[in-house]
DNA sequence: ATAATATATTCAAGAAATTGAATACAGGTG
DNA sequence: CACCTGTATTCAATTTCTTGAATATATTAT
């Protein structure tokens, strides 16, 4: 029963939606926390929760940057998982659009105008 | 995020030690509460509880044979989310132990001699 | 040194999950 | 019908999760 019980420490990981979106978010590679604020919308401290939570689960791992914090899965394998889930439900989650502007200098090079600040 | 939520129900009802075993117990197909009573050890009450658990998230259905209840997975695409989860721990869970003996018309088929009951 | 920025942490109230105990119920047997 | 057997359900106490609010911290800029 031991090994059910690690197992369901990375089941309890999962198993709140946003924390499901920041993972699909990092995807892509790494993100930082601004960049996960804008996209999905959510309070800077409510998502750090999130990441603290997936942190202490030992799926993510953060590295610092001048201000920035960049947050990046530390366990590809658990992709696998989560495609494994969607083709239970049979639903594929909508790509989140941006809600608000992210003002990091990865955001800043991407496609989107955005005003200049000085 | 709505999608996220319906993954999320179901990462809940994988959340917990025991409903894991069940239903690795139930990878072999049906299988009667008083198997799983014996298999795992647990109260017969708690057996229940968890079975309720599974079955409200769409993942079991029950079938009644005269006074026993017979469980069987009703989404076996289920079994791949936890094959995927078990890579990511690298542990694989030890076949249980039969704990106790079980008394049901399909186990008193099975090999172990027992005593005959009238 | 002070202030601003990006992010983390702590705290607390409410909601949900866990689990033991008691009990209900359905089907079979005498 | 009364009783037994296998299983489900309800209840309550405890623990854990959720989430908003407040605050702390590290880095950079002035």
């Amino acid at each position: 029963m031991e090994t059910y019980q690690q197992e369901s420490r990375l089941y309890k990981a999962l198993m709140h939606p946003v924390r499901l979106a920041i993972l699909d978010l990092l995807r892509e590679g790494e993100a930082c926390v601004c960049h996960m604020e804008a996209l999905l919308g959510f309070r800077q401290a409510y998502i750090s929760q999130q990441l603290m939570v997936l942190r202490e689960a030992g799926l993510l791992e953060m590295r610092r940057e001048r201000l920035n914090i960049y947050y990046r899965v530390i366990r590809p394998e658990i992709f696998a998982v989560m495609d494994a889930m969607r083709k239970v439900t049979g639903v594929q989650p909508a790509r989140p659009t941006k809600v608000n502007a992210c003002t990091c200098p990865n955001c800043a090079a991407d496609s989107e105008p955005r005003l200049i600040r000085l």
